[in-house]
DNA sequence: CTGTTCTCGTTTGTATACTAACTATATATT
DNA sequence: AATATATAGTTAGTATACAAACGAGAACAG
């Protein structure tokens, strides 16, 4: 006899990568300047560890989308985070980089960063959260 | 002396899970029907699993916010997959229910969602999936 | 040199996701 | 009953996220 496929919602993984995600946003917003989002901070913080990119390298290194990049990087520049100048040798590329105010913001925000991981894996002790880190990257 | 803080965002829960989460959604777009997305099939199996519910309650059963709730619920309106009525006895709710194609189309649905799950966990072993959801259990 | 093909970026459209301000209705308190 | 408080839903605004179609430039084949 075929058991019956019941589909219990709560204990999909899709379900539950979409509520820790929930979680660890709002930890985010709670603990950073309001200006900065998780992705405008991603995009900065790949910014300052590899200095100037193509916006097609910064949305690779950063996991986003270019048509996504393309957002962030226009609402970094509105915000004086950043400023592109065109690529010398391809006219079709844009060079992004940090202003002064940029890399100010983003290396006084790294420690809040810090410290929202933290909270964000505070239920977990230290084995099993190393052990989570583990197994989440196995599905990237 | 302190240690330098360097953050490299790939070590960062937060990222993880958001690329986690994009290979999750890159599965289940592939898989299943193209007017059924995430959300969309979460509210409702909701529906299917609790019958008629206030906006309100599916937003709080299928962790969505009121305002993200209610655009899922007015696309699947469109759709014809859902209707609503005004509750008899509180003036302020709509009922929402499936339609019968809603019906129809959700239980078709669930056994593809099922092999979207299979798929997202498969780089995974049977006993390594069950910890993961375990671990990110304890975050929601 | 000339197409062909690839890559970079832009734009448009759709779909989450959440905040904040608002209206309307219900409920509780005095 | 009048007032205060709470809840249900709507609306507007901002920010991801991705698909698809497009133009401009680069790279490469012959």
């Amino acid at each position: 006899m075929k058991p019956l496929k019941t589909y219990i919602l709560e204990d999909q993984i899709g379900h539950i990568l979409r509520r820790v995600s929930q979680r660890h946003s709002g930890i985010f917003t709670s603990q950073m300047p309001s200006d900065l989002t998780p992705t405008r901070f991603a995009a900065m913080a790949k910014l300052l560890e590899c200095g100037p990119l193509s916006q097609n390298e910064l949305g690779r290194l950063s996991a986003m989308d270019i048509a996504t990049i393309k957002g962030v990087v226009d609402r970094l520049r509105v915000r004086k985070m950043v400023d592109s100048k065109k690529d010398p040798t391809d006219a079709r590329r844009q060079l992004i980089k940090l202003t002064a105010k940029g890399e100010r913001v983003i290396r006084a925000a790294i420690p809040d960063a810090l410290e929202v991981t933290k909270q964000t894996v505070d239920p977990l002790t230290k084995a099993e959260s190393k052990q989570l880190l583990k197994l989440l990257s196995k599905l990237q």
